[in-house]
RNA sequence: GGAGAGGUGGCCGAGUCAGGUUGAAGGCGCUUCCCUGCUAAGGAAGUAACGGGGCAACUCGUUCGGGGGUUCGAAUCCCCCCCUCUCCGCCA
């Protein structure tokens, strides 16, 4: 939810255009909310007269009681009248505001999904090996996806073997990582109510995205981020804890509607996929550098994976409604001859902490707090790019440097 | 899954079975002040959140797990849902 009260001033408002929203929209909801003030106005006026003439009649000698339960009848009626006139209001303009996102930050540049500004790149972009990450996972016997579709369907697999010991390795590795800079781990629940999918912002725009549980109130979480959203649901954080920073280890689960014939090959794009997560709670006015610090250990992570990538500050026309600003780091996948997206940080400001009702507590008062989220390791993802970068010519695997530690194991060969 | 008991302010805990100065007794904690060689003990006052109006003192509204309903008026009565605890059953 956006900040209504701001929505008059000009850089704000500007901020939400440059997302796309319509320009209309904003001076309907200006309007819509100035009415809906005065509604309201009206209607705790006519509750003050209603409470006042109320709490008479409890003082009152049972003689005089039906005159002023009378009188009090009345004055219910006109309140009863304004009330409706509020809720009509109230619905219009949360409605509208709801279709409005948070504005983007200065920085982000202008355009939509072909306009990121790539701010760095880092390796180069090596030619693709003799097996893609689908064929090559085949052939490791890592992954299954026949078995995967003949158990559950399309754009399952069956990840096993040494996939499972590098998943593994790749979880230690990230978490060792987050827990030296503070985050705390979290194993949070993957089964979610839906008012927390409403409070986390996925429902009801993305609700086509969410598997639902039949028979219970129950989603699957598409992301670590909702479960951990809800860690602050509701608290006033004393300013003086902040920033609070967890890392979630989770099962994600996604329809993937509408993404029919893309990315079929292998496990780039399933169903069903293991992902360490981060989200930070931060001070307002610190929110912007704790963005940057989640774009560095995205990118400490990939640096030390030797994977070659490249960053892109995303356009404003192509970021969600939450996010003012969002960093993707997309590795270069050499079968595809292309870099694809492999992990993400937003800075969500608090946009969604006001539907959380999240708020920090200081000597200056409260404020709702600011919230950021990034991935760590989207580890199928993850591997569909160490089985093309880590392939050797003879059809082993090589353990990156920095996994070793943590499975024990430096090449791994097929599957017998 | 079956049976029962509960969910009240930062915490504990009255009030609910007779609806009306109860936004909520009392206690703990916390803040300020007094007393006091130091500490402990003691005394006084203050102490919910959120939204609106006001420079401010202040004032109005909302909130007693959540959502509906009855009523002039609901913590209190009715309906639905959620959660916690105890016992039984079942289970990694």
């Amino acid at each position: 939810m956006i900040d209504l009260k701001r929505l008059a001033e000009p850089g704000y408002s500007a901020g939400i255009k440059r997302k796309g929203a319509d320009g209309a929209v904003i001076d309907q909801v200006i309007a819509l909310s100035s009415q809906r003030h005065e509604a309201q106005l009206a209607v705790e006026r006519l509750r003050a007269e209603s409470n006042t003439v109320s709490k008479a009649i409890g003082k009152a000698s049972p003689e005089d009681r039906p005159a002023k339960i009378e009188a009090a009848a009345a004055v219910k009626a006109a309140l009863v009248e304004a009330e409706q006139t509020y809720n009509t209001l109230d619905g219009q303009v949360t409605e509208l505001a709801l279709q409005l996102p948070v504005p983007a930050h200065e920085s982000v540049p202008d355009g939509g999904e072909d306009d990121g500004q790539i701010i760095a790149t880092v390796g180069g972009t090596p030619a693709a090996p003799p097996m893609d990450h689908a064929d090559f996972g085949r052939h490791l016997g890592w992954v299954d996806n026949e078995l995967g579709a003949d158990v559950s369907g399309s754009r399952f697999a069956y990840i096993m073997g040494g996939a499972v010991q590098i998943e593994f390795a790749l979880v230690q590795y990230a978490l060792a990582k987050l827990v030296a800079r503070g985050f705390v781990p979290v194993v949070p629940p993957v089964l979610v109510r839906e008012q927390m999918m409403v409070d986390a912002g996925f429902f009801p725009t993305d609700r086509h995205q969410v598997y639902s549980i039949e028979g219970d109130d129950l989603f699957l979480v598409g992301t670590a981020e909702v479960p951990l959203a809800g860690v602050h649901r509701g608290d006033r954080i004393d300013d003086t804890r902040l920033p609070l920073r967890y890392c979630g280890f989770s099962s994600c689960f996604r329809r993937e509607a509408g993404t029919y014939g893309k990315d079929t090959r292998g496990i780039f794009r399933v169903h069903q996929f293991d992902k360490v997560e981060m989200f930070v709670w931060s001070d307002p006015d610190k929110s912007w550098d704790e963005h940057e610090m989640l774009l560095e250990i995205e990118r400490e992570i990939l640096d030390e994976l030797a994977l070659p990538y490249r960053v892109v500050n995303i356009a404003a026309g192509d970021l969600g409604s939450a996010a003012a600003k969002k960093y993707d780091c997309e590795v270069w996948l050499p079968s595809e001859g292309a870099y694809r997206e492999v992990t993400s940080c937003s800075n969500y400001l608090d946009y969604s902490a006001r539907r959380l009702d999240a708020r920090i507590k200081g000597e200056s008062g409260s404020r709702f707090a600011h919230t950021l989220n990034g991935t760590a390791i989207p580890v199928a993802r993850m591997l569909v790019f160490l089985m093309e970068h880590y392939q050797q010519a003879d059809g082993t695997f090589t353990v990156p440097e920095v996994l070793r530690p943590f499975c024990g194991l430096d090449s791994i060969g097929p599957r017998s």
